[in-house]
RNA sequence: GUCCCUGUAGCUCAGCUGGAUAGAGCAGCUGCCUUCUAAGCAGCGGGUCGCAGGUUCGAAUCCUGCCAGGGACGCCA
């Protein structure tokens, strides 16, 4: 749409003027305008949008809602898109489009083209999210793959709010879980190669580790054997962490989801963040020593307890590379907001890292944390475990490769990342055609079918009037294609990226009850049917729209 | 014990910053294919919004307490 502003922030703007007006004329109390809200009313009957900000003001005044209203409208400004403004009891105001103003989008949509339900939230403020960050230390689960498609689909939809986004993966290469991975991997060498060698306790026992050696000699031989044991198990190890790198992001490739930036835990040691970060905390006054170690005084800052920064034995925790981390995210790269996602298990982290950003001089607002809940993998009725170190998982890839990327996507996308979900592979596999992601490429598929009758029959409607379209499927299919720029500003500013799901589900709907009900290419009509093309073209893009910002294929034929 | 998430139709879940008669899909039951894809459409039935208080013109939504399920509370990451 050329106007980057929705119906829905017109309206908004609208009613804070016209309230302002009346309190200028001294129709209304001098009183402070409450947070102007504007919503899509249940009720259909009530209109297109509807206001409740009589009802607020009511409260601070004291005065009739009614009144109120009336007192308001009365300075609400003429505006091209709306047909009625009326007040309802007890004191909303609502707003009925113009059907002229809403058939004429149809053309407004296609002249923006794939950038329709682009908005300008962001103001190209500049945007790091941080997701999936797996340790390297063995193949992605589903829960990965989770945070991925959530993490992904947020990305393309803050892009399309007007943020510069940068999409990273953060690689813990340097704890010791990567050692315990390290010494394991050396382990499964020795054995690979006949030698009597015993996994450590802490060991990862998975079966791809077994693997991973046995490739690894394919490669380069017996060669790590003749090393003295801290750098042949050193050497093997970064070579084997390299190489499940690279299987991870394959596996992100797979489902679609890339990275700007792959960032290495051990670089912050390199070039200095992490000793830059703990001269900063000291001098704050944040970091004091007891029981040998070195701390970070969270409890200066409200938290429960404090935490270890630096352990007896002298090397740092994943909390002291993690201060670095957001020191170099928003000090060096000046990021305006960070978006981290996380795992359930990683809860705890957040009110610590929100205090430390804050003792080193952050506003902790400029840093949100997304939680996405567990994921159980289920066959049937039975659990499937997915412990990394016990080795027993279905890694994200079967799942893809069963289920599909498409639906795999969107059955991640369609439940709010605060809800811990099944996913049942059996049924997944069975109802695969009852998935909702088939309904709604099916609408898509559906589309390009009109428009290759329309093609077929040498159809140019270039010249449509789209001023025919006043049937009620029509209007309510323009209406809910009106959506998309609310949708995806909702979706940017909540970073809840499931009512995505739902409105490709409803735009699907509306799209299938249109098809039902007015045939397009017809021999009968000939200036309706090219009205009509202008609309599916229209409503094509806009479902296109909708599946890419998903991370879905449109599919022209199913 | 403390903290986080969840509890809404038989099942899986939406319900936006408090708003008008609480919604969708699946499952069940009725109808609908001579014409652009029936992977579709139209309709019916189905609710103590976990429980109890509170806040107010108004609560599924906010607050308090309790119950239930999951998760986190480490010198692991």
């Amino acid at each position: 749409m050329s106007g980057i502003l929705t119906v829905k922030q017109k309206l908004v703007d609208l009613l804070s003027q016209a309230a302002t007006k009346a309190q200028e004329a001294g129709k209304l109390p001098s009183v402070t305008l409450p947070e102007v809200a504007v919503e899509h009313p249940q009720n259909a009957d009530h209109g297109d949008y509807a206001s409740s900000l009589p009802l607020k003001l009511a409260r601070a005044t004291g005065l009739n809602p009614l009144n109120i209203a009336n007192s308001i409208v009365e300075f609400i400004a003429p505006s091209p898109e709306i047909a009625t403004i009326v007040v309802a009891p007890p004191g909303f105001i609502n707003f009925t489009l113009k059907s002229g103003w809403l058939t004429g989008q149809v053309e407004q949509i296609l002249a923006a083209g794939d950038s329709y339900g682009n908005i300008d939230l962001g103001k190209q403020s500049r945007v790091q999210i941080e997701f999936v960050s797996v340790n390297p230390t063995g193949p992605l689960h589903v829960g990965h793959g989770r945070g991925a498609v959530l993490g992904n689909t947020l990305a393309n939809v803050l892009t399309a709010a007007g943020y510069k986004v940068e999409k990273e993966f953060y690689i813990n290469d340097a704890g010791s879980q990567v050692d315990a991975f390290k010494r394991s991997l050396y382990t499964r060498y020795q054995q690979a190669l006949g030698i009597d060698a015993e996994m450590p306790a802490d060991g990862y026992f998975g079966g791809y580790m077994a693997q991973l050696a046995k490739e690894i000699i394919a490669e380069e031989g017996d060669r790590f054997l003749s090393l003295p044991e801290p750098e042949a198990s050193g050497q093997l190890g970064k070579l084997g962490l390299t190489k499940m790198i690279d299987q991870i992001r394959g596996d992100l490739e797979l489902l679609g989801v890339t990275f700007d930036v792959w960032f290495t835990e051990s670089s912050l040691y390199e070039k200095g963040q992490y000793s830059t970060t703990m001269s900063l905390l000291k001098q704050g006054g944040y970091i004091a020593e007891k029981e040998n170690a070195t701390w970070f005084v969270s409890t200066a800052l409200g938290e429960d307890k404090d935490n270890v920064v630096v352990r007896s034995d002298g090397s740092p925790t994943y909390f002291a590379t993690d201060i670095a981390y957001h020191y170099n995210k928003f000090i060096e790269r000046r990021f305006d907001r960070v978006i981290n996602i996380w795992g359930a298990d990683h809860q705890g982290h957040i009110s610590r890292m929100k205090a430390v950003v804050s003792a080193l001089g952050i506003d902790p607002e400029r840093l949100k944390m997304i939680i996405s809940q567990m994921v159980s993998l289920r066959r049937g009725g039975d659990m499937v475990r997915v412990s990394k170190r016990s080795g027993d998982i279905i890694t994200l890839r079967e799942v893809i490769d069963e289920v599909g990327i498409d639906a795999c996507r969107f059955f991640f996308l369609a439940r709010s990342a605060d809800s811990q979900m099944d996913f049942d592979l059996e049924l997944a596999k069975r109802e695969s055609a009852e998935n909702p992601v088939y309904y709604v490429q099916y609408g898509h598929a559906r589309i390009a079918s009109i428009l290759r009758l329309a093609k077929e029959r040498e159809i140019d409607a270039s010249d449509g009037d789209i001023s025919l379209l006043v049937s009620e499927p029509e209007l309510v299919l323009i209406r809910k294609m009106l959506l998309l720029p609310e949708v995806v500003e909702q979706v940017a500013s909540t970073l809840e990226a499931h009512h995505l799901a739902y409105y490709a589900q409803e735009l699907a709907t509306v799209f299938h009850s249109f098809y039902k009900q007015c045939r397009v290419v017809s021999r009968e009509n000939g200036q309706l049917t090219k009205a009509r093309l202008k609309l599916v073209a229209a409503a094509k893009l806009v479902l296109s729209g909708t599946l890419h910002l998903m991370g879905m294929t449109a599919p022209d034929t199913m």
